[in-house]
DNA sequence: CATCCACAGGAAGGACGGGGGT
DNA sequence: ACCCCCGTCCTTCCTGTGGATG
């Protein structure tokens, strides 16, 4: 009895006198916008010197920022606007900025409210108005403010995909109609190929100057991480190990930034979690895995419904052998919305869905033509069985269908 | 070499809920 | 109270197409 109370109180100590590994946490989060930008340098340069002109009173070129997630990019943006800022406010000059992610407001409405709501111009309700007169507003209220507005359009390619260039256009003409300021615009993209995607005049306005931002290598990873894990750990307690290996998974990830700095914040989660007062290359690995899995977990679970029915049929249909087409995805599709009593969409919506669902980075789907026996799409997926299962089941009717064979 | 399969994907628009201006 | 506009899903109708087959 004795040391039992004692092992349990020794268990309720440690819990209560465990410490954390971090510091500063949020050093590791994605806001965070670092003092010092490691390997960049080339980069923050040539985005100053195009920015540069604004201090003496020009209107800068709008730039083009090219670059795979998470190679700072935005972090570049950020750090040199704050900069200008800093700097302006010190020779007694007004710039604005407007920071949008068109990623989750890709509509051309979303994304002119945003920049309202960012400049600090009221009145434009989340819908309601016509477009072209929050557009007006949106105008009329930079003339007001009589200064240099800098718009920052991030992952403009989501945009342009879901709403075309109109707005884009617009925005690149608005120094037209303006007397008293200057609007200039920032448009960031990871798609390369997005370029063919915009109308040539916005195109050419747009890239006045353009900036390529090449992937990290691992020893530059390295360089960031033990950067931000001085800041964010005390010190000694991560591993030299640990971000070599979090450098190289990252690296492996097309040079990802974004990537390695969620590894060590989660590697830390779990060392915190269990107690450990090291963190090893151990964690990393468990991080990797979890990581991926949280990613993935978030996106199906927003997924309207329809799209998990479809992606429900693609996770059945992964079981079996043979290719995933259109149309066998369509069968069990529609056998699903029987056993689950939903009306089933159409062919042309349920393209759509698969479009989406690529776009998503669930699946790919490669066109073959098999001749004779028409043209379809191959349907792969990317992301693991056993996650897509294990968020599917959560739903009780989803589990009721993954666990019989209703294929044949 | 034309044919023809099994779709791909554009265009237009409808239903619906959220939210205007007047 | 009225009508208008928007975004989101979705339908209907449509034209386009790579390449094995006859």
């Amino acid at each position: 009895m004795w040391s039992f109370l004692s092992a349990v109180d020794k268990i309720f100590d440690d819990l209560l006198l465990r410490e954390s590994i971090f510091i500063n946490r949020e050093v590791l989060t994605h806001d965070y916008v670092p003092d010092e930008l490691p390997h960049r340098e080339e980069e923050i340069s040539k985005l100053a010197y195009i920015l540069a002109s604004a201090l003496k009173g020009g209107k800068p070129s709008n730039v083009f920022m090219y670059g795979k997630t998470g190679t700072g990019k935005t972090a570049v943006a950020r750090y040199v606007l704050k900069k200008l800022a800093d700097r302006a406010s010190v020779i007694g000059m007004n710039v604005s900025f407007a920071y949008v992610n068109c990623r989750y407001r890709k509509t051309n409405y979303r994304v002119l409210a945003k920049i309202c709501e960012e400049l600090g111009c009221s009145g434009v309700p989340s819908t309601g108005l016509p477009t072209d007169v929050v557009f007006d507003k949106l105008r009329n209220f930079i003339e007001r403010l009589n200064r240099l507005v800098i718009v920052i359009l991030d992952e403009l390619d989501w945009l342009v995909r879901n709403s075309g260039d109109d707005t884009l256009y617009q925005l690149t003409r608005i120094n037209n109609d303006l007397e008293n300021s200057k609007v200039s615009i920032i448009g960031i993209t990871n798609d390369l190929k997005f370029r063919e995607y915009l109308d040539s005049r916005v195109l050419s306005s747009l890239s006045e100057e353009s900036i390529v931002f090449k992937p990290y290598n691992s020893e530059q990873l390295y360089d960031i991480l033990k950067m931000r894990t001085q800041l964010a750990f005390k010190d000694g307690v991560v591993s030299e190990e640990a971000l070599k290996l979090a450098a190289a998974l990252a690296a492996q990830e097309h040079g990802d930034a974004r990537r390695a700095i969620d590894l060590l914040r989660v590697a830390g989660e779990i060392a915190d979690r269990r107690g450990d007062n090291k963190l090893t290359a151990e964690h990393i690995m468990l991080a990797q895995k979890q990581v991926d899995r949280d990613i993935i977990e978030m996106v199906i679970r927003k997924l309207p419904q329809q799209e998990q029915l479809v992606l429900l049929a693609i996770t059945v249909l992964n079981n079996g052998d043979g290719q995933i087409t259109t149309g066998s995805v369509k069968k069990v599709y529609e056998k699903i919305c029987e056993l689950l009593g939903y009306k089933p969409i159409t062919l042309r919506r349920l393209n759509d869905i698969l479009a989406d669902l690529e776009m998503l980075g669930i699946i790919t789907a490669t066109i073959k033509s098999m001749g004779r026996y028409g043209r379809t799409r191959i349907i792969r997926l990317e992301v693991p069985r056993d996650i897509l299962i294990g968020v599917l089941s959560e739903d009780e009717k989803y589990n009721e269908i993954l666990s019989k064979n209703i294929l044949n």
